[in-house]
Formats: structure tokens, sequence, C-alpha cells
DNA sequence: TCTGGGGTCCTAGGACCC
DNA sequence: TCTGGGGTCCTAGGACCC
């Protein structure tokens, strides 16, 4: 294949941008995105709040130490999926070969249609001020010969930036560039390296593959191709069908009543079911996730004679893990989720709300028929169940991936 | 006052089989 | 003084990403 040219687009503090854009007390000022939960992190901050050392995954009162008057904003699933939706169209405007990696993330294969704007950075230039006409956000674009490059330079370019290393480019950028810079070579990955004496780009490009493949199996040469920049991943234009559909919550408080993580588990069977119909999926494993309060997390899994999407099919099943196990200790977090899927096709729209409606109940009811009746009443769920707001960035404009809770 | 939620992919080790 | 040896499948856990 002749060299290609791929341009990674990539908003700065995305979700927070998208704030500031809607609400102009807030530009200007530093904020952090946060989740709707009682004990949430920042997800995303301005970068008026990283001058003071805000980071992802700061608990509120961390964040509030590092920066007294940051202004923290419940993050706002709907305008995100908008704005991604709308940056979309304008980079169809570019290239047809897009692929929307994230929220706030898109490559594009320009290779075919750089020549028509001017070539790569002029192409790119328009991107940027297009965006920045419409929605006021800035992003930084990295373009190279191949999807990591792409992402590697945007990623050293933020914010607002632009850069284009060409094909012969890529071995002087990576020589002296830390390895855990490179996408997919995260903390633990690093430290081996490094114990390796491996702390560059440079020299895991060198090292002999037989070391690392004797350290990291498979992924060996793996890692020597990334330190070379070398990639094979192409874009993919088309969006997979998804391997699993769940949900969990770190709960208000950690709980110890079988009744209350019960109830809990029925709140999530329900999401990942509605979910799962929604997009015609329906999936035979249902897997069960608890985190105790020390964050140990244990997940056990089990399997249905049949696909299904139902939320009382999904619920028996993970009370059938939980009557398995023994807890150890509160319950912090929980979590469904459905594995092995498969797309279902027909009836389920028609009736969809009805048939939803109906796996609710049924799964009150199992609830009551364990526990005697009229410990819940559909009243009594509905009142419980507050229907967090999930904030994931990980989510893609459209799809299953796009979660919109319905009330 | 503690540490979110959505995913994908890989692997170590156990069960089981011949 | 002993404890085969492959192969496959599955599970739970973990690394990593946004």
């Amino acid at each position: 294949m002749t060299s290609r040219i791929i341009l990674c687009a990539d908003m700065d503090a995305f979700f927070a941008s998208v704030e500031q854009q809607a609400n102009p007390k807030l530009r200007g000022k530093p904020i952090a995105v946060i989740g709707s939960a009682a004990r949430t992190v920042v997800v995303t901050r301005s970068y008026e709040a990283r001058a003071f050392g805000v980071k992802t995954g700061m608990n509120i009162y961390e964040a509030k130490n590092a920066c007294p008057h940051i202004i923290f904003v419940p993050g706002d699933n709907e305008k995100y999926t908008y704005t991604c939706g709308e940056l979309e169209k304008i980079y169809r405007k570019y290239t047809p070969d897009i692929e929307v990696y994230s929220i706030d993330e898109a490559f594009l294969d320009i290779t075919e249609t750089h020549h028509l704007f001017g070539g790569p950075v002029e192409l790119a230039e328009q991107i940027k001020q297009e965006i920045k006409e419409r929605f006021n956000i800035n992003c930084t674009i990295g373009i190279g010969p191949n999807i990591l490059i792409s992402k590697l330079v945007s990623d050293i370019s933020k914010p607002d930036g632009l850069r284009w290393v060409k094909d012969d480019e890529v071995s002087l950028l990576l020589e002296e560039l830390p390895v855990k810079e490179l996408w997919g070579i995260g903390p633990k990955t690093t430290e081996k390296l490094m114990a390796m004496g491996i702390n560059t780009c440079g020299a895991l490009g060198r090292a002999p593959v037989s070391l690392l493949r004797s350290r990291f199996g498979i992924m060996g040469e793996h890692l020597k191709a990334m330190g070379q920049g070398r990639c094979e991943r192409v874009i993919s234009v088309n969006e997979a069908d998804p391997k699993t559909i769940g949900h969990s919550m770190t709960l208000p408080k950690d709980i110890s009543s079988i009744r209350q993580i019960e109830a809990y588990m029925l709140q999530l069977s329900d999401m990942v079911g509605s979910r799962a119909r929604k997009h015609g999926f329906a999936g035979s494993t249902v897997r069960l996730t608890i985190r105790y309060p020390d964050f140990e997390t244990f997940t056990k899994q089990t399997h249905l004679p049949e696909h299904t999407n139902h939320t009382q099919e999904i619920y028996r099943a993970g009370v059938q893990i939980l009557d398995s196990i023994k807890l150890k200790d509160k319950v912090r977090l929980l979590g469904i989720s459905l594995s092995s899927i498969e797309r279902v096709t027909g009836q389920m729209p028609l009736f969809k709300e009805k048939a939803k409606q109906k796996a609710l109940l049924g799964a009150v009811d199992a609830i009551n028929d364990k526990y005697g009746e009229f410990k819940i009443t559909w009243a009594s769920y509905s009142a419980m169940v507050e229907r967090p707001k999930v904030i994931a960035p990980a989510w893609r404009p459209s799809g299953v991936r796009n979660i919109k809770i319905k009330k």
C-alpha cells in the first residue's frame, strides 16, 4: 500500500469547551465537568482549571483543593453528542473516509482529497477554522502517515495545534520521545520497558524482537513496530456491532443490604436491557461486577440458554450470580453487563415500551417473590430509582454507544 | 471528604478431553 | 524416590483507551 495521509482531529477540553460555549458566564473561568452521581470525579476540565493542576479523575474535594474557585458543571451528554454529530458533518466535506473514534476525536484519511484543498496543512487549517467559527471550540490536528503517528502528533501538539509529520520525519520525532507517549503504552508497560532500560521510542524500535517477545508475548512485535512508528491499523469507516452492553454505578453509599443491592441491580439491568432493545441487540452472557470499599473488584458471569434483552431475564441472571457468592464486605459499586451479543430483528420496537414496562414489573415481582409481598411496589421502585445521568467520554455520536437513558 | 463510567483486547490458569 | 502430555475452551482479572 502506498503511503497514506491520516489526519487526527481532537477537540481541546471538549466537554468543558462545549459548556463554556453554551454558557458565556463560564468562559475564561476554571471549570470542571463532572458526573451527576454523589461520588463523582472530574471528567474534563477547562484549560483555566488545568493551570491550577486540576486533573481528570480527581474527586471534587481534590479539585477544590487545587483550585478553590473552580466551577463544577454536571455533564450533559445531549450537548456533546449533538456537537459531535455536527463535527462529523464538517469532516465529511473534506473526505468520505472518516472514523469517529470517540465523542471528541476522529480520524480522516485525506490521501485522496487533500490536493483539493491545497494540501494537508491547508485542509487542516480549514477544518480548524470551520470548527472555531461554528462552535468557538479549539481543536488540535495531527497529520501523519498512519493512525498511530497522527494520534501521537495531535497529543503532543495540544492545545490549538496543527502539525504534519511526514513519513521521513517520523524516526526523528520518535528518537527521544518517551515510550509512554505512544497510543497503547500505559503506566504498566512503561514501567516494564523502563526496567529493561528502554525509555524512548527510538530505543524501543531498536530493541531485539526476541527480547520484547519474551517479555510481552505476541505484543512484543507490535511494540517494536510502534517504536518505529509503524502501524497496520487502518481507518474503519463502519462502526462495528458492540461486543458488550453494560452499566455500572458507584452507589451513593456503601451498602450491605441484599434487598438494596438487588434493587440497584434491577435498575442497572433495565438500563442495559432497554439500551439493547432500543438498538436491536440481545446477549446470552450476563456479568455481575461488584466493587468493595477497598476497591477490590470482582466479576462473575453466567450464560443463558437463549439470547435476551429483557430486563427481568438479565436481572434474574444477575441475582443468580449474587446468590452463588458470599460478599466479603459492603458494596461500593455494582455493574451489570450483557455480552455474547447478536442482532435481533422484528417485533420488539412496536411494543417496546409495553415490553419494557412488563419486564420491569416482572422483575419487581421477582424481588417480591423472594422477600415477601409489598417489599417493593412499582411506586417505590420508581421513587427509589433516580436514573443517573451517565457521562462517559468513550461514547460515539451514533449507535449503541450513544447512551440516552430514558426516564 | 477520598478515588466515574463506557468500552476492547489479552492472558494466566483451571476444567476437561483424548 | 511416584505425580504424561498435548489440546481446547472458558473464566476472571487486568491493561489500556476515551
